[in-house]
DNA sequence: CGCGAGCTTGACGTTGTTCAACTAGAGTGG
DNA sequence: CCACTCTAGTTGAACAACGTCAAGCTCGCG
């Protein structure tokens, strides 16, 4: 991780982001003026479950793995972070300090915007709180479907699941499956790595998925929706 | 369920609660104008997941329980809703469907609020969407923990937990657990009723709670948090 | 060439659910 | 007032799902 200064031209970005759109000239200084950017190396921490936060993140480039860490290297991931979103962000509003990890699975270029900033605009400027509470609003809902699964769905389901997710990215990165380990899978479905590897083996004997190298390729979309559905 | 007449005074509440403080008197106005006021029975929906919603709830008196359907009515209990909180926010929003359920577990009255009052304030008043925000926050910090809790700990962990959240309503609602059946606390930790009655008989055993009739009253405290932390 | 990390496989144990049977109180109708 | 049914609670035994352990394998890298 390491700071970039605004005079690095090719890293300049100017806040055209969707979600700032709808700030006032003056509330844009405000938000350049109170942020920094930084480049997070594949493997940094952008941010750390527990730890204290005066400032919120915004991808503007690259991916991480969200996660929630429990004891012994038990994790589980909740989402992959792409462009555009916020990390941290309940950090602001709540409890300063940030209540999930996130992992950069590849080089991330990102702003960190002061807490008191963000602040300040969602007071002042009605449209962009309203924005706001939507994204809290759509993970909100994400966190409920993550619990509906891991309560009522069992390995199966919950791998399918986790391989129909990583596939739609596949889209827009189609290396999204070679920057993810087993366990990292695993940790997706909330399984442990062996029972991971046991149900890839299996999907692929019946045809759903094809294991290539660290690839994986979803043959039978339908089929896995079905076996996700059905837990 | 039944609507309530404006004219029946002892029905009628100001809105007055704490998160209303920062409106207008328009926004009052438009609050008050686009509201409906409704008595939910024991046993009772406020919200159905799944279901369209036009309107947000705001629980002005009574307790009800918000959870999560899956199939097989096997149900998973997230909170106990009390006076002052509101329901199926996110329906305002997002998704405009309730994300989880809740049903009273004793007579509430409650504010239907219609959601273009709720939209159309939050825009104009930044001081009200930020109050929202937060709440927003604090829920999504709660499911984070409900997500931990389940992930990482087990069965005598989930359910001490339970009783140490419910019997901190104690306080206010001495009688939360007479509201609760066995089923409905098992629900709580995500476990069967039947190991749910054979945690609490152990738990009775090992002095940390006594069960009385339908109450239970939580003897060694600092020894269930105990339990709770392990797992 | 050797070492270590990630991957793979099967055998075994644990956790917690499911099932079936039994009990106790609460209502209901004759 | 007594059978009756119905629901909630209770108990133990059988079973399934899944994690853990131990071992071997492969590939990249020093």
């Amino acid at each position: 991780m390491r700071p970039i200064l605004e005079s690095e031209q090719e890293f300049i970005c100017n806040i055209q982001a969707p979600c700032f759109q709808s700030l006032s000239p003056e509330e844009v200084e405000l938000v350049r003026a109170s942020k920094t950017q930084v480049l997070f190396r594949k493997g940094d921490h952008l941010s750390k479950q527990g730890a204290f936060a005066s400032y919120a993140l915004f991808v503007i480039n690259g991916l991480a793995v969200q996660y929630i860490e429990g004891e012994h290297s038990k994790n589980y991931n909740l989402r992959i972070i792409q462009p555009g979103e916020f990390v941290g962000l309940s950090a602001v509003f709540n409890k300063n300090t940030f209540n999930y990890s996130s992992v950069a699975i590849t080089d991330c270029q990102v702003y960190l915007v002061e807490k008191a900033a963000i602040v300040t605009v969602v007071q002042q400027n009605g449209a962009f709180g309203f924005n706001l509470i939507k994204r809290y609003c759509e993970q909100n809902s994400n966190l409920f479907d993550n619990l509906r699964h891991l309560l009522f769905k069992q390995m199966h389901g919950r791998i399918a699941n986790a391989l129909l997710y990583i596939d739609e990215l596949k889209g827009a990165n189609p290396s999204v499956f070679q920057l993810l380990s087993r366990k990292d899978l695993a940790d997706f479905a909330a399984i442990s790595t062996e029972s991971c590897v046991k149900l890839l083996k299996s999907f692929e004997k019946d045809g759903f998925i094809e294991l290539l190298e660290k690839d994986i390729v979803v043959i039978n979309h339908s089929g896995l929706t079905e076996i996700s559905k059905k837990g």
